[in-house]
DNA sequence: ATGGCAAGCAAGTAGGTACTTGCATACACA
DNA sequence: TGTGTATGCAAGTACCTACTTGCTTGCCAT
């Protein structure tokens, strides 16, 4: 029984560049290398197939921690957020198309933000580590400057693609959004590495 | 000819409401109270009507200045962000919409990303203006900075109706962005203020 | 060899979609 | 009074959609 995969992966890749309401089953069942009544014998209906989707897709959300107690905080968050960067570029396609139908299929609402709160929660945790080790302002807006950092690698994954000369390049874009995010937190940087290569864009 | 704007406002709430595709003639015509038939006459084609959306669209699109030279930079700011921000508001369903169907309709893509470059560019010019004043860190990395404000307008606008609990409360969210955005440009805070009421959220 | 099972193929059903046509109605202006 | 113009209504066309049915083919274990 591999038609089941082919046909779940091929409707994965259509839903994404179409929506549900795009994604016909003819497209799906051609992109699987199917014939279209083996997608209704194997999932029931078109439905079916969403939700079997949205189901596989949800195992692939485990976001990693941040280190315990701290130690390098611009290294430690570059890595983490690069991570998570990429992590919802991937999802990217899938995630415009659910939150744009959201209306009409409310039950890919979960799917649509799962996540967020978690990696809202690991941040704000690493960033009162901070504050209690007295490396971060104990009167900083930490729960602004997590929001701003998230949704700028949301916006990042989500506007590049459409406007690319508003980021900067993508393999410096992760420091730069950590260094602005610490320094709103008024987080000191490191003493030992050259004060100031923040390379200017455009 | 009264029914050609009846048509052009329903079909926009229509569009923003199911997207392009789900948006059908028959809906569009009785969202207007107009016969379906009187649609087709007026603009030809369900494509031609959408053109016609967009232009009509187009022209409320006129982001305002910011002060030359800056004063108080937290207040102009914010009274900047908090309209631009409710702008992004209003545009959310018909941008959702429209980046969902990229693919498809290339044509609506400059009005999807209109504004973002002009809003970068009269941040980045204001922050300069700062900077030459000394009132902003020479080292700051102004490009990163602005690209997190901006995207953190797009992210509330966007995000806060799926995940509100994600963001500062509504009326308070303008103004903690840009103080956010002021300190990681090493803004100092106005002096002739109570120094920390950034009203923690959660 | 034979039975079971997954899959392909051809055809069909019922409904929705964009779009058209022909005709009736009403109002406006000359 | 007549004439154009905007609109409504009923019906129809051609196509696409999800989904079904009946039959055939190939493979695999017994």
């Amino acid at each position: 029984m591999v038609s089941r995969e082919k046909i779940l992966e091929a409707a994965g890749r259509v839903y994404a560049k179409h929506g549900f309401r795009g994604a016909t089953t003819r497209l799906i069942a051609a992109e699987a290398g199917v014939n279209e009544v083996t997608l209704f014998r194997t999932f029931g209906s078109k439905g079916a197939l969403l939700e079997a989707v949205l189901e596989q897709r949800s195992q692939f959300s485990d976001v990693s921690e941040l280190p315990n107690p701290p130690q390098n905080e611009e290294e430690e968050l570059t890595v983490w957020i690069a991570e998570h960067l990429e992590r919802v570029r991937d999802l990217r396609p899938m995630l415009i198309q659910a939150i744009s139908e959201l209306d009409e299929r409310p039950e890919v609402a979960d799917f649509a933000c799962r996540g967020r709160d978690e990696v809202h929660t690991l941040l704000s945790q690493y960033v009162e580590r901070l504050q209690r080790l007295g490396r971060a302002d104990e009167a900083a807006d930490v729960f602004a400057a997590v929001t701003m950092l998230i949704s700028s690698v949301m916006g990042d994954a989500m506007g590049r693609p459409m406007v690319p000369q508003s980021f900067p390049p993508v393999d410096e874009a992760p420091r730069r959004y950590v260094r602005c995010f610490l320094r709103s937190l008024g987080v000191s940087p490191p003493v030992s590495r050259t004060p100031s290569d923040p390379t200017r864009n455009e």
